[in-house]
DNA sequence: TGATATATTTGGAGTCATACTAAATAGTTT
DNA sequence: AAACTATTTAGTATGACTCCAAATATATCA
């Protein structure tokens, strides 16, 4: 409802691979150098570069050749999202016998599968924890799309 | 540790697809014809065609060309996991505001993803319930498995 | 500055999962 | 046995992900 949010994503645009990259650039903040991503993910180079390519012509990222990227405006609100739905989802998972680091791991695998509904109405329904698993939950964006519709 | 149970898998061995197939054959029990797959899924004949030699040259599933699929024992026990998982985690889903559908199809999405280490201490932590949103829950295996070892 | 080293990108190719069409083959019905 | 239907095979395609090798840009150092 309010271009500031992109509320129109529905959390399942982007492949388990391009999640795992725009939480690293956003965890890393600022601008982020393909090698970077390169050894962090050991994956090659080329890949990296061909993804932040995709990445930046779908709007996520602004892409400087040779120089590194960082995240658009709607590239940081997504990312948000992201980061918000794993540690929601890993927090859940956590009560149900899973350790951090299997939680973790667990959700690594299918996160990007989840939709933004959904994630909503789990953080919803607990009462949008402000500490997951693997750091603070920000429910910016979370409050804003339940409270204005 | 007893080659009745088939301990030794994952749950991560099926890719999605297959994990849909797998899942109509055991429903529909007994023999399954192609036509029968492809009507339901919505998937071409070929398509089914093909998928379904690749499981019988793995073991779930026994091909009689022409003739149709059914189960191998192994086939069957996997088959038990796929149900109970999805059960297991659509009913976990339903218990944070998802109603019955969206959980079920939040759940289709991501299932294959998830192992049976984690649906195991899933299912554990809820008191291995006996009802899910789709139907009903069995938890042999899922009690051997807990039980000896 | 210019040569060399390093980082990045591009081009080409491959795998895996999924799916389709068209053609061949098997089974069924009359 | 002819005709109809079901199934399979062969060939092709796309999307996601990957790598290697070569080209290009940037950075460093002498």
């Amino acid at each position: 409802m309010n271009e500031q949010n992109y509320p129109e994503f529905t959390g399942l645009e982007l492949s388990p691979r391009k999640v795992d990259y725009i939480k690293f650039i956003f965890e890393k903040k600022g601008t982020v150098k393909t090698t970077d991503i390169s050894s962090c993910l050991q994956v090659d180079p080329s890949t990296i570069s061909k993804t932040l390519n995709e990445l930046a012509s779908t709007g996520y990222l602004n892409h400087v050749p040779y120089r590194g990227v960082d995240l658009t405006e709607m590239g940081k609100t997504y990312a948000e999202f992201l980061v918000r739905r794993h540690r929601i989802l890993s927090l859940l998972f956590t009560h149900y016998g899973l350790s951090t680091e299997e939680a973790c791991a667990e959700v690594s695998r299918f996160e990007a599968f989840v939709s933004k509904d959904a994630v909503n109405k789990i953080c919803n329904s607990m009462g949008h924890p402000m500490v997951g698993v693997c750091g603070e939950i920000n429910h910016d964006k979370c409050f804003h799309e339940e409270h204005y519709h």
